[in-house]
DNA sequence: TGGTGACTTGACTGATGAGTCAGTTAGTAA
DNA sequence: TTACTAACTGACTCATCAGTCAAGTCACCA
């Protein structure tokens, strides 16, 4: 257990899958080569091939288990706050691209939807993330709502509103869109939040 | 100059061009090989080499001549009309990734997000089309507020509020999400439209 | 008629990289 | 000590593909 902390059970897999992943956010996904993996790792590629059938089923893992940690260490971070209006502002504090980990893993998104939009294959793991970030989302609107610190918007349009906003603001982000900087991407979706879902005092 | 609709003055070069950014819609930035181009236009692999320097010129074009194209179309398009709201709702008709042309011209741009957030180099070219997309829609904008059809926001900011919006539908759209069909889309911007930019009557 | 140059061809070369496999090592059980 | 196995190694094979090049074709002009 303390050494699967999602769903992996074998730590040289583990390892195989943390590291393809980072060098997918660096380099993308089509320009990962095994011998690049098993030399962040620092093994052999037999070994890769020994633990993984084929190099595809090593990057869709490394996607997979990239966006599922993210997901299980902001789910950790939210629940420890009570506030629904504290929670989404948290919500998108964590999601902000700025260097480092989370802006890997932003990379590593926007290559998802890439691999997934011509990858027919990919979809349902796609689309299986997606809709559990969004009904988190909606989750924490219901809670804001029947809190009654929130107006009473549809969850699941202001869910959807939300994360396609913050999807699309960050691939602005991260292709250097000299007008969107991380603080402007914050205030934007703030100012959204404040103008449309927090209640007037 | 009716053999050159946006800036690309020979014929073969042209085909070569057109060829090339169909086949990154359906294939993949990645999975678009020489040949395959060859193919597609009925030539030989020599004669692309013939007419640029290497294949990475080719793929670069093309992502240049595709937007750059989509960008002409639908300016064509919008021109036709005065009314600063039925602008805004035919860009958003125009943009809508139904099957076909524009659904491709989708595909190609979540590629090139892909690569731009990787490779420093094609930013300068990404963030050019972007920003002269959301000139675009800040011109409308501020046409709409003179006319006194449109209340009056920030039009910079409501313009990046809308492309991002836009951007992160389209990725939902794309990648199959069973959430969000292009009616859904249409829905989601349009009412965006009516509570955030249409005065009230 | 023959020369010139733009364009085209496709066989070839060389590099790259996924996947294989015979052999090694280390751990464990009998 | 021996036997067995899981994990690992890295040199090798083989397919793929970008880019090259010598040999064309064709239009046009002198």
């Amino acid at each position: 257990m303390t050494s699967a902390p999602v769903g992996v059970d074998d730590a040289r897999k583990l390892e195989i899958l943390q590291a393809t992943w980072r060098l997918i956010a660096e380099r993308g996904y089509h320009e990962v080569r095994v011998a690049d993996i098993a030399k962040a790792v620092g093994t052999s590629t037999g070994t890769v091939h020994y633990h993984f059938p084929g190099k595809q089923d090593v990057l869709v893992e490394a996607l997979r288990y990239c966006v599922k940690q993210a997901f299980a260490r902001q789910s950790e971070e939210l629940r420890k706050l009570e506030d629904a209006r504290e929670r989404l502002l948290k919500l998108i504090e964590l999601q902000l691209p700025r260097a480092g980990q989370v802006r890997d893993e932003w990379s590593v998104w926007i290559q998802f939807w890439a691999e997934a939009a011509l990858r027919p294959g990919l979809r349902p793991v796609h689309n299986d993330f997606y809709g559990r970030w969004r009904q988190a989302v909606v989750r924490i609107v219901e809670h804001g709502i029947a809190q009654g610190v929130f107006r009473p918007v549809d969850p699941d349009a202001f869910a959807l509103h939300l994360s396609s906003l913050t999807d699309g603001l960050a691939i602005q982000v991260l292709t250097g869109s000299p007008q969107v900087s991380v603080t402007r991407m914050r205030d934007v979706l703030t100012d959204f939040l404040r103008d449309e879902l927090f209640a007037a005092a």
